[in-house]
DNA sequence: ATATTATACCTAGATATTCAAGGTATTGTC
DNA sequence: GACAATACCTTGAATATCTAGGTATAATAT
């Protein structure tokens, strides 16, 4: 990731479930995407990527299809679920109160 | 934690350093502090936190001295070392970095 | 034509971090 | 005298990331 690898862990879901949030997105976008978004402060590795989609749609949080693309290669694209936007919902709050108590202990004074 | 386990790894030790920005602490003394300096929200556990004082102390990040309390107990303080400061500098810059990383992609439209 | 790069998916093993659960010992409280 | 709080510590399981590999197709450069 770049960052120190620490940092990611917990956030990672996160960060994925919420890229599906504006549409669809095959694996290998995500990682560009994430990326743009976040000013390249993200590089996600693949190695880190792949497991964590096949996970979330082991718990059904995401589902898949495929799509030829107008190269003509396959992508698998991934599509949040009902689920995946309770998921994302819980993640986005955590993230709150784990940033409001980091925010509070740096700026204690 | 507490909080989704994964979050913490990686801001632990910069919490750590934090703590002792102000003043020597010792083990016990840091997890209540954590906890009230984070508004409850952090409660480090002891097989967190000691692991990683004797990681810092071994990498001369921290320095200790033991210290009789007014009931008698021995309590064992820790000190930031200069290299701790730098370190802890390091840290800050890297969560500043994640931190804005994370915000971007949360609040991309 | 052919080699290289970019696209696109995947997995196994090493590493790092936290937590649960235990242990030791002293001090204060009921 | 028993129990809770203080104060230190370690081991093993669980979780998450990354490195480094693998497979295969399409586009580009030589």
């Amino acid at each position: 990731m770049k960052l120190d690898k620490g940092l990611m862990a917990g956030s990672s879901t996160m960060l994925v479930l919420t890229l599906l949030e504006s549409g669809d997105m095959y694996g290998y976008q995500m990682i560009e995407e994430l990326s743009r978004r976040s000013n390249q402060v993200f590089q996600m590795q693949e190695g880190t990527l792949y497991p964590i989609l096949h996970t979330l749609e082991k718990g059904k949080y995401l589902s898949s299809y495929e799509q030829q693309a107008p190269t003509g290669r396959m992508r698998k694209y991934y599509k949040l679920t009902r689920k995946g936007r309770e998921l994302l919902g819980e993640k986005k709050s955590e993230w709150e109160k784990f940033h409001s108590g980091v925010e509070a202990v740096l700026s204690f004074s």
